[in-house]
DNA sequence: CCCCTTGTACTAGAGGCATAATACAATAGA
DNA sequence: TCTATTGTATTATGCCTCTAGTACAAGGGG
């Protein structure tokens, strides 16, 4: 039974987002795998201190991306094929490289430059 | 005199901050020094089509962090001393750095891994 | 002197995010 | 069967961002 106790939220980005972000992390790691149950809504909203219509909003989110299926009463369990393992690996790993390079191509950093960077804050 | 055509604005940060992160990028590569003007509210507005309003409240945020310097009827400046050009470069290159050797970590990326995905993202 | 631009301020409204408080049908479990 | 839980839905409120429209004092340039 995945929990959410670990997720800690910020407030800069939607709260559902980082909710439905922090599962698919999960599933990245393999710590959430096909057929793994989540708390109810409310227990969630409780684990977290947000509102349960907030993550309510997360569920709509996860189902829609595929990796969250419900069977109305039971609750709410993972979904995970190669496909959808694919797709989160790609937003989560390919998308997290993109975006930063393009950031650090806006200020001109050098490839050199941002390997000594990132060795420098590693550890 | 600086100028906003080659901003994108993007649909997730809030505009004015977008905004006032392009000054700090023109400042930081060395586009803007002490003593450019901007344009004016209006003629920001209409380069980026987005509302005087949303332009004004960059300004404000610009001068509050100690950028932007306006005298009434006289325009908006840059100002960057040697403090602000430090605090600045610490805000784009560090951060940027930092929050993605954070999320890298989240997701057991390693050390060796993140450079090779650089690098292949790099060109 | 007059007009136009400028910075600044204000009200009003829309949309997204989040909270609060309910409500209800369906089901699992005692 | 009765009760508690669950997913789902609704309405209202508040905050933030952005847009729209308007207003006004101050200064520059013709």
């Amino acid at each position: 039974m995945l929990n959410f106790y670990e997720l800690k939220l910020n407030h800069r980005d939607p709260v559902y987002m980082q909710m439905a972000l922090y599962v698919k992390r999960q599933i990245l790691l393999g710590h959430a795998v096909s057929g793994d149950r989540l708390p109810s809504r409310r227990e969630i909203a409780a684990q977290l201190s947000v509102n349960p219509n907030t993550v309510q909003k997360a569920f709509k989110l996860m189902e829609e991306e595929g990796f969250v299926r419900t069977s109305s009463t039971l609750g709410s369990v993972v979904y995970a094929d190669e496909e959808t393992l694919r797709r989160i690996e790609d937003e989560l790993t390919r998308e997290l490289v993109r975006s930063f390079v393009d950031s650090a191509k806006e200020i001109n950093l050098s490839f050199k430059t941002v390997v000594a960077l990132i060795g420098e804050h590693w550890d």
